[in-house]
RNA sequence: CGCGGGAUGGAGCAGUCUGGUAGCUCGUCGGGCUCAUAACCCGAAGGUCGUCAGUUCGAAUCUGGCUCCCGCAACCA
């Protein structure tokens, strides 16, 4: 079925610290190239994210810090913001899912999942610390392993015998919190989302994505939910998040997983709302069957965008699931885990202001993490930068346009451009073309953007093998020709990078600003190179002033990274 | 024996589904060119594809065991 819309999102940055690489690798980077790609393709798109400000995480924190639940996310989510603009992800819209019309969306959604019988309450065992009065979640106590006598066993699994613990059954727990050993087990009444009674349909629509989702998710996902679905408690005795919407559930707030993912909704539907469009959020992209939803995430969340919110949708019937789910691995730093703890530890903006938007965006999309984990290394980006995207396509569009620029100072006539399209050259970088849009539409932007180096290549050689340099000597206009139609190479080029590098990409376009149209560019995107005689029937005159498009990344730089980071240079 | 992914020339990765001369980028070495950001072009060296066994005429690819790395919901973002 050949989709009209993209309904893309980008998982919900967690409010409470600072975005690094791995994120922009796992989620955001893959998520804007394509839909920039979808753009270029002339499809209508909507690409929407947000921060997600609730949960137990963000309370500890935002304590300590000494700062209230709102401003502390406000803070975060301002910083989210800020490295977005930096990295050119250009999200239609980033909401708050601490903003009212995101809670009117949520409780939407819980009353329906209650009101259909896919919530009911249920008294369970919790611990409760009797110090710092919080109620203690498995990952917020440590104590004995009653199954080996581990001393320092985690409330999820004791690291010693991989028995997964049942928290309340732990010895000598401690509040991971306050340290207080002064912990009770109190009985509560939790509010629970019947995952399981939707299995069977689940499975139905899961097993349909069998030869369409990655095998890094598919068989993941199976494994999990072949026998069944575990129901899940959704609701928290905590005093920040979205109040249950029920009688007699005083202190009980929805529990941060549930309401985040709605997120993708309720920001869908501010955005249309504050664009004054006449479009629906439900009826004309979240039921709208045309639309192919796609959610951008990292290894790490494939359960709640895989498994439990496309439940949620298919159970209320709010939304339709999700179409592909494109998880990425990890990103390490020089090998080892980013730690900013430790200090293993970049930080994005300054290394903005060190590198460029082009160098880093180049980098970071070259390795992304798409089948395996993946390494960043500044002697690699360095490397990478340098030989790859100035010496090959930085200096190709330098020699190429300052050539003409110095032999042509008037501008290059109209018939050196023609018969580019239909020559060898000129149906390879088509076939090369459509080839990166096939790249793209199934999520190979990695390899998408291996393309577009291979393109660059072929640029390069077609201008060595014809060395205009010699031809000028003898024949004026065979070496027009040559800048002509390597002239064209660079426009394909600018074009092509777009929705990888727009900065670079619209420093190229720049140059050719006279002869371009939408028409054309849209033209050019999908391999159809039939417009450009039409297009360069004036000729091209090249008014801008030709600098080095992509400057070199030099070793001072790259060692002040190894010493901030306390490492040698290698 | 909990589950999933990974292990491929010096580095980073593709190829594994659908077995048949091991591929890409970078690095290294040799040559060419001089329009260009000391750049570009051509050529070469370098791998028993983690390990052990099996299936097969033939295995990086299929099967089984093992080792190491990453991740993992069931009131934790």
């Amino acid at each position: 079925m050949q989709h009209k819309r993209h309904l893309i999102t980008a998982a919900l940055p967690y409010a409470n610290g600072p975005i690094h690489f791995g994120h922009l690798v796992g989620a955001y980077l893959p998520s804007d190239v394509y839909n920039r790609h979808r753009r270029l393709q002339g499809e209508k798109t909507l690409f929407i994210c947000g921060s997600d400000e609730h949960g137990v995480a963000i309370m500890l924190n935002a304590k300590k810090a000494g700062e209230d639940y709102q401003s502390y996310v406000n803070k975060w989510h301002a910083d989210h913001a800020q490295v977005f603009k930096e990295y050119g992800v250009e999200f239609d819209f980033f909401g708050q899912t601490s903003a009212e019309y995101h809670a009117e969306e949520t409780i939407k959604w819980f009353k329906d999942l209650h009101e259909k019988g896919f919530i009911e309450p249920r008294d369970g065992q919790q611990l409760y610390c009797n110090d710092c009065h919080n109620h203690l979640p498995d990952r917020f106590v440590e104590g004995t392993c009653y199954k080996c006598d581990y001393e320092n066993a985690r409330g999820d699994e004791c690291p010693n015998c991989g028995e997964f613990i049942d928290p309340v059954k732990l010895t000598n727990t401690v509040c991971k919190i306050c340290s207080s050993q002064n912990i009770e087990e109190v009985t509560v009444t939790q509010y629970y989302i019947l995952l399981s009674k939707y299995h069977n349909e689940y499975r139905k629509w899961f097993e349909t994505k069998k030869d369409i989702w990655r095998k890094t998710v598919y068989p993941y996902v199976n494994s999990l939910t072949e026998e069944n679905l575990h129901d899940r408690a959704i609701t928290r005795d905590i005093d920040w998040g979205i109040d249950v919407p029920l009688p007699n559930t005083e202190g009980k707030k929805l529990y941060v997983w549930f309401d985040a993912p709605i997120g993708y909704v309720s920001n869908t539907k501010k955005y249309l709302e504050e664009t004054g469009s006449d479009e629906h959020y439900l009826k004309d992209w979240w039921q709208n069957e045309d639309v192919e939803l796609t959610h951008f995430i990292g290894k790490d969340n494939i359960i709640f965008h895989a498994v439990i919110f496309p439940t949620m949708s298919m159970a209320s019937g709010q939304a339709k699931p999700a179409d592909q789910v494109p998880a990425n691995q990890f990103l390490n730093l020089e090998g080892k885990q980013f730690s900013k703890s430790t200090g293993h530890y970049v930080d994005a903006h300054e290394a903005m202001k060190d590198f460029g938007q082009t160098a880093l965006r180049y980098y970071l999309l070259s390795i992304l993490p798409e089948t395996t984990d993946s390494s960043f290394s500044w002697d690699q980006m360095q490397a990478k930068v340098n030989n790859e995207l100035a010496n090959n396509i930085g200096n190709f569009l330098n020699r190429c346009l300052k050539f003409t620029q110095k032999n042509w100072e008037e501008g290059m006539p109209a018939e050196y451009f023609n018969g580019f399209s239909n020559s060898e050259h000129g149906k390879e970088l088509s076939e090369d073309v459509k080839e990166l849009n096939q790249l793209l539409d199934s999520y190979a932007i990695k390899k998408g953007i291996e393309k577009v180096m291979n393109i660059g290549q072929k640029a390069n050689n077609f201008f060595s093998d014809n060395a205009p340099w010699a031809q000028i000597k003898e024949d004026k206009d065979a070496a027009g020709k040559t800048l002509a139609h390597s002239s064209i190479y660079a426009l394909v080029l600018g074009s092509i990078l777009e929705p990888f590098l727009p900065e670079l990409s619209s420093k190229i376009l720049n140059h050719f600003k006279s002869i371009s149209s939408d028409e054309l560019k849209k033209g050019i995107y999908s391999g159809d190179l039939s417009g450009l005689e039409n297009a360069f029937s004036k000729g091209l005159v090249l008014t801008e002033k030709v600098e080095a498009l992509v400057p070199k990344i030099e070793d001072d730089l790259i060692k002040k990274m190894y010493e901030s980071l306390g490492l040698e240079k290698s």
